[in-house]
DNA sequence: CGGCTTAATTTGGGATCCCAATATGAATTC
DNA sequence: GAATTCATATTGGGATCCCAAATTAAGCCG
């Protein structure tokens, strides 16, 4: 039992569920680089550790075939990387400073999305988000991954409606990025409240056509989301780090 | 003799890693990679048109090992497609409505650049872009393919120095997506001239930290080469599509 | 002759094997 | 004792093989 045994959490057993008529190709390469990147984003594969493809086989129990997609595919896109030539595999440390970038870089996308949203006449599909974001104090669901699965939909949202295809795939790239530290605004109630009201103010200028009022909200919506995870980051990062350094290894009977 | 027996041209070598240190260790799937790429990019290997495996494997003069990697890696940019569940790879056909998302995505992205490019007071940096694009008329370089590079760094570079990592690797995609058809653009010597011309002027406005003259003509400036683009596509377009119906094969002796 | 069933072939996903390059650690030397 | 050398184990890249699914072509029946 090591540090990467609970990798395995993919597929619970029984998934032979013969597709009648949907189009599913469910390849395991394509499953592995959800399970994985999923990995890194939960800090289950601390960044800087060093993985070999057996022992990431070992945990996700596939042959190296797809996993080595998978593989190659993160490390094209940045999230892992081989470092020298036939070391290992290890999750890119995560940089601050490049997070600073990409914060940077949303504040700019959405800035545009909403002075467009803003600008737009008619928002029928807006409706959905009304009836999440700015229901009643009582009815609100408070459950952090939950909430943070919203916003993260909120956001996109309004990105793919006002943006475009492209604009929108961008986004996502970003927010894939982002996702990993991002997950830890949405813990303390406060931070979550917070962004209740933020977003509920965010649809009304909207609804008023207020350009101006929404790039305004946007930037300071996403500033306080940056500056708060500006302090998390340190802590779980040093958390992160030296669990890793440890070998993460103290949960039970050592080898 | 097929349609893409001419695969096996050897790699440019354009592979462009944003962050990292310079590692290089040069394997077969990545150079697989840039050669289809560019294949694609060249419209030898025409959108529509299927191919499996074993004929690219062949064509290319790999193993499928390799092949795969890169297809895969293709696949999940979205550059190339496998098409029902043991069909085969196709290039994706190429989507005129997206290649407008792609271009206001651009003119978006660059506006915020340039205005940026603008606000900062020095840019030593851009000595080499003036002395190239502001180069008295009787020194300018007027090889299409040429130009083309040319054209792409200038916009590059701005983005690079002005815009930050982030938007920098996003640029990129962009980039990539956008190339296939972007190198149409340089084909006649008014263009040409014209791009100089613009190029020039953006220079001016920036030396003269004018942001809004730089947005505005930015703006015209992306706009001009999209609509040349949007007339040349078509004509190509059919010639491509047509030229793929036909099996590419009116070259030499029939099968 | 046209629509349907079925057999043969092709295709891509995955598993296994081999290998050169690299890292690791023990033995050796100064 | 510290640096160096060298043998060994490990690692990832690539090649080959197998297979189920899917396409295609042939065959059949109405």
């Amino acid at each position: 039992m090591n540090s990467i045994s609970n990798l395995v959490s993919g597929s619970p057993g029984g998934d032979r569920t013969d597709i009648p008529a949907g189009e599913r190709p469910r390849t395991l390469a394509k499953d592995v680089y959800a399970r994985l990147k999923q990995a890194i984003f939960d800090f289950r594969m601390p960044p800087g550790q060093r993985y070999s493809e057996q022992e990431l086989c070992g945990a996700l129990e596939v042959s190296r075939t797809p996993l080595r997609l998978a593989l190659h595919i993160l490390a094209h896109e940045g999230f892992v990387a081989n470092v020298g030539g036939h070391s290992a595999w290890m999750v890119r440390p995560l940089d601050l400073a490049y997070y600073e970038d990409l914060y940077d870089f949303r504040v700019e996308l959405e800035v545009l999305a909403w002075r467009r949203a803003a600008s737009h006449p008619s928002a029928p599909v807006l409706g959905e988000l009304v009836a999440f974001w700015q229901a009643p104090a009582g009815q609100r669901p408070l459950e952090g991954h939950h909430v943070a699965e919203q916003d993260e939909m909120f956001h996109r949202t309004i990105v793919g409606l006002f943006g475009n295809r492209a604009m929108l795939r961008s986004f996502d790239e970003l927010t894939d990025r982002i996702r990993i530290i991002r997950r830890l605004d949405f813990v303390s109630p406060k931070r979550i409240a917070t962004t209740y009201n933020e977003h509920a103010a965010l649809l009304d200028a909207v609804r008023d056509g207020d350009a101006d009022r929404a790039e305004r909200l946007i930037r300071a919506h996403i500033e306080a989301s940056r500056v708060e995870i500006r302090r998390l980051t340190f802590h779980h990062l040093s958390l992160a780090t030296s669990a890793a350094r440890q070998g993460f290894q103290g949960t039970g009977a050592g080898s």
